[in-house]
DNA sequence: AAACATTATTTCCAAAATTGACATAATCCT
DNA sequence: AGGATTATGTCAATTTTGGAAATAATGTTT
């Protein structure tokens, strides 16, 4: 029933000696100031100010209330002054969560010129394959990489990421290269899982369909650095994101498998807590990145 | 713009992690819960909470927020409890102005027995003849000596004070009793001026018709004990409130005067601001006076 | 003394804000 | 899959608010 404002209003009051002065300097009328000290002396049931038309003074109440008021009312301009033109002030610390290849191979970059670009920025990036709750954990943007349909989350895409079937040369020489799909069930298929799902079933496009093939193999493991690393000792046939593994191809040390059936293709996401007042330097964060990983296409597709 | 009420709703969200408690706790929807966070925001233009309908987590202008408001929700509502109540428990200080006269002949005694019965409450009491301004000084309350016509004042009547006409004895002898008021003009009036007024002219009562006479005297003060001593020195004639001569009267140290035509009659008054809250300590203050004044009825009349 | 200026208060009324009920959507738990 | 909890959007009714003008009190200046 008693109101915050009306305090302050009364500190105001006995900082300026009358109401006139809080009612210019608050840019109200008298009679808004007279009613709202009526109103938080009828809300406390205690006078708080002698008054006549010349005089103020405060009553015991109103002593006992000032002062330690006054301190809540510092106190609480304080708090206000701290989070002043936060929104529009490119400062503060932005929490960011990514997986592993994402943050190796475009963001650690990204983000060490965005900080020389904007000093007054603190970014803590948090490095994970984990699926992590935003919310919950306190991020303020996660890196994905799969198109997510929760609709509280902005997800703006960054780039698209093509995924290709590869082997070793020496591989392929031992097993065979295969020619359609159906004959990965012959071979060693390494795969990925994440979050405690496996992924064995294998998308490509035949006649322009959709084609799954499920797979099964000696290896598989949540991390695509170990995945690859497989791979290149030979040891069977992997889908993988093609920025993962761009040079060792220019190098030879894997070669395509079924490239003309390929077909995985996931977006890289940038994802954050949908807000009304949008957070400016999170905003231009999530720009640069996009920038930095279009700059970076030629690596994923 | 940014109202002092939503922030401490938002520390209170805070503290109690979902919005849904916070309303039940004050009482209010969920849906204003919301609205006001929200409306907090937009005036802060930034955004504070991260919000899903099972999380809740603070952005960096939150945290920034939430610690420094904290301190000052902590301190209003130490203030609020200051005063809860204030109103009307009787405890607390209450500052009294009263003249030399009354406070030396009641009120010390009346004080004295009323803070016994009310241990927490604890008078101030500033004895002076002047007339001071109640409302700038910054007393709770006057005992006044006349009927005063201010409106923004509340005056309740203690008791009834009749003045006489008196001079010693040995005067008497010396220069004759006057047995008309007229005669007064042949006399040494000691007079009493008060407020950097003269009161040379002294009421009568003539055939049931008031009756003014202009007096002189060698002798003036704005004392009454000094004008009795005057008297008692037999320097003139004088009209002193019976209250402060009724042992010398008693004792035949001094002598009525002109009896049958003396008309002077004060009330005493308590005076006290006009205030929609009343004061309950200073209700039973101003109660217990006007019963200490009664009592002694028969020292004024 | 008298006119003037300043100030707090009151009244009145229109405009704005607030509220709760309800529906909706998101999320977690069983 | 279903149930429970939670935040949010909508809508209408109610409450609150704030300003203009009138009033009353009080100090200052002429």
């Amino acid at each position: 029933m008693v109101k915050a404002d009306d305090i302050f209003l009364f500190v105001q009051v006995v900082n300026e000696g009358t109401f006139a002065k809080v009612a210019t300097k608050c840019g109200i009328t008298n009679s808004v100031v007279s009613k709202r000290i009526s109103r938080l002396e009828q809300a406390l049931n205690v006078p708080l100010l002698y008054r006549t038309t010349r005089k103020l003074s405060l009553t015991d109440a109103g002593k006992a209330l000032y002062s330690k008021a006054r301190i809540a009312h510092e106190a609480l301009l304080e708090a206000q002054h701290a989070v002043l033109g936060m929104g529009e002030a490119i400062q503060g610390k932005i929490r960011v969560t990514a997986p592993n290849v994402s943050a190796r191979l475009i963001l650690s970059s990204a983000i060490a010129s965005f900080c020389r670009m904007h000093p007054d920025v603190e970014i803590d990036m948090h490095v994970t394959n984990q699926f992590t709750d935003l919310i919950a954990e306190g991020y303020d943007l996660a890196i994905r990489t799969a198109q997510l349909e929760d609709s509280s989350l902005i997800a703006r895409r960054l780039v698209d990421s093509r995924w290709i079937l590869c082997a070793s040369p020496d591989y392929l020489e031992t097993h065979g290269t295969p020619i359609h799909p159906d004959e990965l069930t012959q071979h060693q298929c390494l795969t990925f899982h994440n979050n405690n799902t496996d992924i064995t079933t294998w998308p490509f496009k035949v006649d322009l369909s959709p084609y799954q093939v499920s797979v099964t193999g000696c290896f598989r493991t949540n991390s695509l650095d170990d995945l690859k690393a497989a791979a290149l000792n030979h040891l069977g046939v992997t889908y993988l994101p093609k920025v993962t593994i761009h040079k060792a191809l220019l190098k030879g040390e894997l070669v395509p498998v079924l490239a003309e059936f390929s077909d995985k293709k996931l977006g890289i996401y940038a994802v954050f807590p949908r807000s009304k007042q949008p957070d400016k330097k999170l905003a231009l964060l999530v720009a640069h990145f996009r920038e930095a990983f279009q700059a970076k296409q030629h690596w994923f597709s």
